[in-house]
DNA sequence: TATCCGACACACT
DNA sequence: AGTGTGTCGGATA
């Protein structure tokens, strides 16, 4: 269940009349936990409770109780030996008794009490239970997870009652409807409408009770709104008179902004449809909090989107990742600097009224809208200083523009960015002020809807001008002790922000793949195996360089890691860019509980000259300069080698089926199968891939010499798992499996050389290992696709896989899944620099391997998951790898290294002579 | 054309 | 929650 629907089934709760003995059950229920495990509390085989509640493990000890009692019945659960036991686990406590409602979660002290009828508004303190990990501003955004439910509830019932709006021509309609509802329920209870309620309660009265004229209601209020009541200046019913505004609708403001523009058409509405938008109307809609509100809701009106309802939160604090390095930080350092003197108060605000926030995949305007709370605070706290608290905004909400290419969002985004507005002027100026200058709302047009790689940023976003400064009025009124203001470009700052989409390789789509072409357009080579997300980068480019702006994007992880780097920040480098800033990988947190999180990398790119800031978790590192492996001072990409880059035997690529899961088996299916086939056993074989490996646990598979394929083909056995393989590669939308469906009793690709001794490497292994599970095999064993081999070779080959400096280089050079190392022989292997080994060398480091493989062989028969896990490892295995590095790193420089970062700056100069590009930690040079 | 191999807003236990 | 599958498809020889 996600957020929204878990509102949902509490509010339904709550409404019911209190049974105490159903009650805690029903609770579970409502928070998503599963009915087998609610039957399993109820018959009280798992229910841990010693007080004759219930006690679910991991998560709640709940009691009902007589009236009047709960505060001792909460007690007495705080005190329950069960809810203290350790292996209980218990997160929260809870009692009630139909008229209080008491809570604690017991890991943060934090205390519910409220009426039962108000426990549904604190759903988001016990979203834990549905294994929902909550950010603090969700949990304390109840309002916005129950808005974005009824909306949605709202949004499929009008496309039911109005299909053809559902057609892609008229989808933008009903999306701006919606937004212009949404700004209606704001306005109605804020103030910015004169009574409270008075477009809902206008809507309820005036239609029928059928709702058939509710479009028709609705039309005329929009009309109004339309239409605007000043005429040369003053007030006047001029305009709505000749507009034939009736009475009722005519106490309805002016709005317009382009909100109320255009098609006044409203959707036809049901009695149900009505009965939402009552119900819609009746929640606080001033506690709608723009920024989560904005994500939350685009999901209503995204088809594919629908099932993740509001599941794709962005935190602020992850914004604020991006935008603090990006400029706000020096704004912030600005205000410290100018302390209370009112020039550079001054000076501080007039630099941030031309400061333009970009953000060329802006959704539904989160980072927008965060920049502008954020700066406005800013300027509160400059007027403050300044003695000046209810002056005037000086900060436009149109320097915030954006590009967005799903209209609904797109809609949404505009409606943020004015609630903000009209929230910060609440807070900074108060309310009076605040309602005196909100309507009408300015025209302009801030956030465009359409491709952002298509469209042309600087029309969007365009450089105004740099002309001669004029200055201010009241910079005049001051006396100047500096020659000029701090700032001389009079078009002011861009900043272009945001967290484009992300898409790999082979999940873009045609048009995606020829926007890629179009941006690429001007550059040598192929860029088709770059993430989607690469355009914008180049995009802010091309932009920056036209108007001096930086920018700073949230991407994956991937585009700082592997084949991409090449491909990516050559591009970005000869543009003239550098990296300003980055945070090293983290995940982008979002509120799905089931689906794992993306591993994301900030880049922040500029043209300025500078140190660089290298963020992580924990701490902010000053560097030189940022390379972009995001790893300090070294600016080398590693391009992919066919052919080793050192004197290194060559690693080839395992086996790989395609077999729909029919050559491939487990150890039991083929030991059937042999004794089935009985004297031609040798068809079935040991195979290995990455699991089989680390954990010890082969499989077998079918393996069909081309010139015995007929001996093969003879036992039915294996001509029925041949004739399934067929069918799968026919089925295939692959081209490139389809065409060997025609040799479906062999694997369609086959590794160098088969059944040789071997060392090899998984492919995807856990990054948590010290080491990579490197391993070494006799002769026999098929192996699968998920690993690289090293056929026939001396064992010192494994002694380098082994070592510190290798898991090092692959971490770094070699992209990722997730965080977990994922090994390339092209991109690894053979462009690891090694020293040219000496035979003295490549036998001490034989020796080492030797000494590693019997170290492990006297645990057997632990895994190398077993071995290799960094809190187990046995100490025999850990001094023999500790001498295997001690003996490879003094063939690098005659010692042990000190760190990491020693063992990465040596292996990229290396790189860099082996390969004969000079590595230049100082581009800013060129 | 036939391999090869990096990547996966993931996909399994 | 920890940790690797299966296969697509662009590149390269």
């Amino acid at each position: 269940m996600n957020a929204v629907e878990i509102e949902e089934a509490i509010s339904a709760l709550a409404g019911q009349p209190f049974d105490p003995a159903e009650f805690p059950f029903a609770f579970l229920e409502a928070f998503g936990r599963k009915p087998v495990e609610i039957k399993r509390l109820r018959k009280g085989d798992s229910n841990r409770s010693d007080l004759g509640g219930v006690l679910q493990r991991n998560h709640i000890h709940i009691k009902t109780c007589d009236e009047g009692t709960v505060a001792e019945t909460l007690q007495a659960l705080k005190d329950s030996p069960a809810t203290n036991t350790a292996r209980n686990r218990v997160r929260f406590i809870l009692a009630t008794d139909g008229r209080e409602f008491h809570a604690e979660d017991l890991s943060s002290g934090e205390v519910v009490v409220c009426g039962y009828g108000e426990f549904a508004d604190h759903f988001g303190f016990f979203l834990p239970l549905a294994g929902i990990t909550t950010v603090k501003q969700i949990r304390e955004s109840a309002f916005d997870i129950k808005a974005t439910g009824r909306l949605n509830k709202l949004y499929i019932e009008l496309l039911k009652q109005n299909p053809d709006w559902g057609a892609a021509d008229r989808r933008h309609d009903l999306n701006h409807f919606m937004a212009r509802l949404i700004f209606c329920f704001f306005a109605e209870d804020t103030g910015i409408f004169n009574g409270a309620d008075q477009f809902t309660a206008t809507v309820t009265q005036m239609s029928d009770g059928d709702a058939s004229n509710t479009h028709e209601v609705i039309a005329e209020i929009f009309r109004a709104m339309n239409t605007p009541t000043r005429h040369g200046g003053t007030l006047s019913n001029r305009h709505r008179r000749a507009a034939g505004i009736p009475a009722w609708a005519d106490v309805f403001p002016y709005v317009n902004g382009e909100l109320f523009s255009g098609s006044l058409d409203v959707p036809r509405f049901s009695k149900v449809a009505l009965g939402y938008l009552r119900n819609i109307g009746r929640l606080p809609w001033d506690q709608i909090n723009p920024d989560i509100f904005g994500s939350m809701i685009q999901a209503v009106a995204d088809d594919e989107e629908r099932g993740a309802l509001g599941m794709h939160y962005t935190s602020v604090p992850n914004i604020l990742k991006v935008l603090n390095p990006l400029f706000l930080d020096d704004l912030r350092a600005q205000l410290d600097e100018a302390g209370d003197n009112g020039r550079k108060l001054l000076n501080l605000r007039r630099r941030m009224a031309r400061i333009r926030v970009f953000d060329p995949a802006c959704g539904s305007g989160n980072f927008l809208v965060i920049a502008y709370k954020q700066m406005r605070e800013i300027e509160a706290e400059i007027n403050r200083r300044r003695g000046e608290e209810d002056r005037k905004s000086d900060i436009p909400l149109t320097n915030f523009r954006g590009i967005e290419i799903r209209d609904f969002a797109a809609e949404i985004a505009r409606l943020a960015l004015i609630i903000a507005e009209y929230q910060c002027d609440v807070a900074y100026r108060g309310q009076k002020e605040a309602l005196a200058e909100f309507l009408p709302l300015d025209a302009e047009n801030w956030i465009t809807c359409g491709n952002a790689l298509r469209l042309d940023w600087l029309s969007i976003c365009p450089p105004t001008g740099t002309g001669v400064k004029t200055h201010g009025d009241d910079l005049l009124q001051e006396p100047l002790d500096q020659p000029a203001i701090d700032f001389e470009n009079e078009g002011g700052e861009t900043y272009i922000c945001g967290n484009p989409p992300y898409k790999g390789r082979n999940k873009k789509e045609a048009g995606e793949r020829s926007d890629t072409e179009h941006v690429f357009s001007q550059y040598s080579g192929s860029f088709a195996s770059l993430d989607y997300v690469a355009n914008w980068f180049v995009k802010a480019c091309h932009f920056c360089n036209a108007t001096e702006a930086s920018a700073a994007f949230v991407a994956t992880n991937s585009i700082c890691q592997g084949e991409q780097v090449a491909l990516l920040w050559p591009v970005v480098f000869s543009e003239g860019f550098r990296i300003s800033f980055a945070h090293t990988p983290f995940k982008w947190s979002n509120l799905a509980s089931d689906k794992a999180g993306v591993t994301v990398v900030i880049v922040g790119i500029s043209k300025t000259p500078g140190g660089a800031f290298l963020y992580s978790d924990s701490e902010v590192w000053k560097v030189k300069e940022i390379g972009p492996y995001l790893v300090p001072n070294s600016s080398v990409f590693i391009e992919q080698r066919t052919k080793p880059l050192s004197q290194v035997s060559e690693m080839y690529l395992g086996n790989m089926a395609k077999d729909g899961g029919n050559l491939i088996m487990t150890a039991s299916e083929g030991r059937e199968l042999v004794e089935k086939i009985g004297s031609d056993a040798h068809f079935v074989r040991k195979f290995f891939g990455s699991e089989e490996l680390i954990h010890s646990k082969p499989r077998a598979c079918i393996w069909i010499d081309e010139r015995q394929k007929n001996i093969a083909i003879s036992f039915p056995e294996i001509t029925s798992r041949i004739e399934k393989v067929r069918q799968f590669r026919v089925a295939s939308k692959a081209a490139s499996t389809r065409a060997h469906a025609k040799t479906p009793y062999r694997f369609v690709q086959m590794s160098a050389k088969n059944g040789d001794r071997a060392i090899i490497v998984p492919r995807v292994s856990s990054e948590s290992r010290p080491y990579l599970p490197v391993d070494y095999f006799q002769a026999g064993p098929i192996i699968g696709d998920k690993c690289f081999a090293i056929y026939d070779a001396d064992l010192w080959n494994l002694a380098l896989i082994a070592s510190k400096m290798h898991i090092v280089w692959i971490g770094t050079v070699c992209s990722r899944l997730e965080m977990r190392f994922s090994y390339g022989n092209k991109l690894g292997w053979n462009t690891f620099p090694v020293p040219k080994l000496t035979e003295k060398n490549k036998a001490d480091l034989t020796r080492c391997a030797e000494d590693i493989l019997l170290a492990r062989e006297a645990h057997w028969p632990a895994t190398i998951a077993d071995l290799y896990d960094p809190e187990k490892m046995p100490d025999d295995l850990r001094a023999a790898h500790d001498r295997n590095d001690e003996v490879l790193e003094r063939i690098y420089i005659g010692r042990r290294f000190r760190n990491d970062t020693e063992r990465l700056e040596k292996l990229f100069e290396m790189y860099a002579k082996m390969t004969g590009k000079a590595d230049q930690p100082d581009r800013r040079a060129s």
